[in-house]
DNA sequence: TAAAATAACTTGCATTACGAAAGTGATTTT
DNA sequence: AAAATCACTTTCGTAATGCAAGTTATTTTA
């Protein structure tokens, strides 16, 4: 897979260089309400990602030091992957991508709730939520 | 164009559905700094978008009622695009990634300068921005 | 302990999207 | 009236995506 040079040095456009894409917000999702997730963890998602999207996805995110490789204590097949500190940071972006897919999209209801706690104290949340995550 | 169908019912893939690509999100940032743009200024951003996949962009984002179009007061040649409500309400996600993007990357210092106002008083500077983007 | 199953990928191939360049038609300027 | 501008559209080569099947290493089952 060639390395995509940065198109301009606006923050936006850097960012998005690495996950500006349709899959990989997904699997920095599924990482932060599963703190750690196998291969096959991800494929169970609801979207259904293909395989070798997957494993293109997962290379450039480790690439980018926004996720990282862990052994499994239990196995050597499996694999783990968990989210290192800078895409633990994308926490605060995640929630905002949450708040305005609430306002204007129909979302299931467990995930209203948590929004509700979200609501409340932001600042807190996320804040509580990083410290989970980054243990 | 064909129109994908949602993926799930998570809000974060609802709304790469939508935006989740390598040029959606600098169209918008791109509205949010200059208010109002034609087809031309688009061209001008420095990423360099082609020709076709602006106005593809454009379309899908007008669809999803992310962005409308106005008559240019000036000529009939010209056409303006501005954010609607719904785009506007993308800001916050908007500073977050900036502020993300400053913590990992080197950014211009202009930005510097503006993030420094944001973290002072982060929901001020989206009530005091985004009132300006309504007007 | 040999065979089947699981896990994490990789490969092949058809379809789709992207990107660069050139072209079109409606205005607008010279 | 001719040239330029503006907002696209079209063409076409290349790259990315998506589906299915295959591979290798490790575990589990019979």
């Amino acid at each position: 897979m060639a390395k995509s040079k940065k198109r301009s040095d606006c923050p936006v456009s850097c960012s998005l260089d690495i996950w500006g894409d349709k899959w990989s917000l997904l699997i920095i999702r599924d990482l932060m309400t599963a703190k750690q997730c196998t291969y096959g963890d991800f494929l169970k998602s609801p979207e259904g990602i293909a395989t070798n999207i997957l494993a293109s996805r997962l290379q450039t995110l480790e690439e980018n030091k926004i996720i990282e490789k862990l052994d499994h204590p239990d196995s050597k097949a499996k694999v783990l992957y968990k989210l290192t500190r800078k895409g633990i940071d994308l926490l605060p972006i995640m929630v905002e991508i949450n708040l305005w897919a609430e306002k204007y999209f129909s979302i299931p209801d467990d995930r209203k709730q948590q929004l509700k706690e979200v609501k409340k104290d932001k600042a807190g949340f996320i804040k509580a939520f990083t410290k989970n995550l980054v243990s």
